[in-house]
DNA sequence: CAGATTCATCACAAAATCATCACAAAATAG
DNA sequence: CTATTTTGTGATGATTTTGTGATGAATCTG
């Protein structure tokens, strides 16, 4: 259900685990990466929304990985250090780090840092389009509004994203599969025919306009304004 | 372009320094103090638009620099602090802070939160609203009295900065990690459902008019007068 | 310091949404 | 025209999200 992937790089094992344990009771996923080259490698294959970082480590440090990282990324980077160690660098003013944790540390703690520091950073994400038009259709992904002839329609979640989709691509034919892996995302398990529920949904709510969906019949459907 | 000119106050020159780099990538022009008297020097010579100020500095600390500018302007400032320092004050009132930082922050979140913060006080400029209206609301900022329906209601402080939040960007959808940022401040650690109960005593207290505050199923919650 | 108020969190209830199924309707192939 | 494949759609139970009362901690007040 949570699709953040959260890269934990520390040279004990036992410690990974610890955190790997808490962050997936929360929902988040996870991968683990034992030192600091392990650590970059994952980073560029697997684009983690966050990283949890250890500053001692063998070989290459916490810190170089985090100068590393900041070249290319501004993932959020949670520093992890030892209660003493290093003290006025982590009080100090160190670039490019959005919270420290101090070992030992409670898991609510953790847990409570990591999601503000996600719920800061997805603050800052700018918004694409302040409006998307399609004839008689309007919708405004700032406000999460849909209007449809300049009166407001309630959409469920599922609706405004497959909506949204269509109307960013119009004219364009997509397949079940295609529709779920980019409406869905890629790990959807499930029966293609959902998508006709919701296309039925959403013609429904498009009401005089429901022309708008079309079916392509045996490849999928595609949101076409006039005709 | 921007014009806008921000005035650094650190006894460290590397602080300084770093922060001068982002802001000054961002187009802003900057004036730096390594000491509070010298910040009450340059703030009466160059007459910033926004100061950036630490609050553990020699000699004079940042919280008595604060009050000898706010006994004659009310330029927004933005207090700078290691995460621990007088815990109690940066939670607690003091009057004329627009926002205050902990360190460490990143430098993303840092310039968001500039740019807020002059959004926001350059909104007072133009608006300098003595009543804010919505239907059968009237708030009064400079009291923090609420009427609805001509009638007196009693809100809580907490429920004030959030009711005011929502009338201020009605007919926006917003996510409980978005109210948090906005209401209780990026320093909040807890949990998100806590929006919730707020909303439901805010409903409780507008009685008859509660629709105004709408849930957005699977996002959020906005304001609407109406429907 | 006692009593009241406010606040954050929890647990459970209520509501909305979602995925799936079964069958009807429509389109196509032969 | 008939059989077959594909799509439309209503119903349903499971899942997810939200509503809400209770509770104890923290804060304010007098």
């Amino acid at each position: 259900m949570n699709n953040t992937k959260i890269l934990i790089v520390d040279d004990e094992a036992k410690i990974r685990n610890v955190i790997k344990i808490y962050l997936e009771k929360e929902g988040f996923s996870t991968e683990e990466a034992c030192d600091g080259e392990e650590a970059l490698k994952k980073f560029n294959v697997s684009k983690p929304s966050l990283i949890i970082l250890d500053v001692m480590m063998p070989k290459i440090d916490g810190w170089t990985v985090l100068r590393k990282i900041r070249e290319e990324s501004s993932v959020p980077i949670i520093m992890l250090s030892a209660r003493g160690e290093e003290y006025d660098k982590l009080f100090g003013f160190e670039l490019g780090v959005d919270d420290y944790i101090t070992k030992p540390f409670s898991p609510k703690e953790m847990i409570a840092r990591i999601k503000a520091v996600i719920r800061r950073s997805s603050c800052f994400e700018n918004v694409s389009t302040d409006v998307l038009k399609a004839g008689a259709l309007s919708l405004m992904p700032k406000s999460r509004q849909v209007f449809l002839d300049n009166e407001e329609i309630n959409l469920t979640p599922k609706e405004y994203e497959l909506l949204c989709f269509l109307v960013k691509n119009q004219n364009t034919v997509f397949s079940r599969e295609q529709l779920l892996n980019n409406v869905w995302g890629y790990n959807f398990l499930g029966d293609a025919r959902t998508v006709d529920t919701h296309i039925k949904q959403l013609r429904e709510k498009l009401r005089k306009h429901k022309k708008y969906i079309q079916t392509v019949w045996g490849t999928g459907y595609k949101f076409k304004v006039e005709k």
